[in-house]
DNA sequence: TTTTTTATTGACCAATCAGTCAACAATATG
DNA sequence: CATATTGTTGACTGATTGGTCAATAAAAAA
């Protein structure tokens, strides 16, 4: 195997394992078994687990960043720029399980640095920056604070995509669901 | 050290390593180390490590049971019942910190059960109906499906006290939040 | 008091853990 | 071509994992 293709079957085995078992629960010898790769290798190309760790985390950083939609212009009307907020957040997750996944991890690991998932990202930033373009010209409520309407929409996104244990399981569900939750956020920063 | 003791600190001390580490990464020998008893005890009072930690599952869900008094009655008027049933949930969770934390930890665990939690308790069920009194007296817009309006619900209050990448951090902007939530559901809800 | 049950101990187990190392093969570079 | 770098292998390590077991001590039941 060249060098390429086995740098990456070890990355695509950990990624795998370490997105559904964790940091703890996988470990060197179940990735060298579905990369089929000599064990010496891991330690050659990646220095040790903890190092792999954080290249997985990497990886899913840096697909992530080439798929991520960017925020929708604010130059529409806020119902159109609420429903494509919706919109395009689920679909998003919806097309990146793995990084639902690691920042799930990142929420019980009391190991790990935190560095993924929209909370830290500089898109928060932008969301802010639309919510008050919709507060001068009126659209959005000016008495209401952008810091809550936009913890309520991140809230009400993350729980649909990342909780396993919403009760709306089906596809078309979770579609009204979000549907319902835009018309619900209009409605809340309607004057 | 007596029998009661002994179960009770082996109990105990499991309960703080696995509520921060997660079950992969608590090993017994750190049990045995921070309950002060010997290896083989643990093995004795509770079989295996898998049934320690089912053990102590029980026990945060026993312990909180007692406090537990969330869903409020639907007898007072609907923006009473929805401030009461926010302000309740989020002390709730401040008050259990290990429940939050195991909630978190059954998110990622594959090999586990789901049996903590809001969603899968019979609480649902009392919410719904409470749901569904409030649009036969019509102070809810009967067209709106109940399951939605609990989803929203649900999902915001466990993104406030279970996330810990929320935004909003301090006691007090967190009780301002709840608030603003509160009020946005009662608009959400009205004709 | 005697007997039975339960608690506690320490020695022991195989399996697995992450990681090292020397030898060798393949490739890149000069 | 020769040399240097990188990739790959398998054998090996000490530490740790969860778990067993027989012997003994303590407590409860008879």
């Amino acid at each position: 195997m060249a060098k390429q293709n086995t740098k990456a079957a070890i990355l695509a085995a950990a990624r795998k394992l370490f997105v559904k078992y964790g940091y703890a629960a996988t470990s060197i010898s179940m990735i060298e078994t579905l990369a089929k790769v000599n064990h010496s290798l891991i330690f050659h190309h990646f220095g040790n687990k903890q190092k792999l760790w954080i290249a997985v985390k990497q990886d899913i950083v840096l697909q992530t960043k080439a798929t991520q939609q960017a925020l929708p212009s604010h130059d529409q009307p806020l119902p159109i720029f609420i429903k494509k907020l919706f919109h395009n957040h689920m679909l998003f997750y919806r097309e990146n399980p793995d990084i639902v996944s690691m920042i799930n991890w990142q929420r019980v690991d009391a190991r790990d640095e935190l560095d993924i998932g929209i909370t830290h990202s500089k898109e928060v930033k932008a969301w802010l920056t639309a919510i008050k373009h919709y507060q001068e010209t009126e659209e959005i409520n000016p008495k209401l604070k952008p810091e809550f309407i936009m913890t309520m929409i991140v809230s009400l996104i993350s729980a649909a995509a990342l909780d396993p244990n919403i009760f709306i399981k089906s596809k078309t569900a979770q579609n009204a669901y979000m549907n319902f939750c835009a018309k619900s956020i209009i409605k809340i920063c309607s004057n």
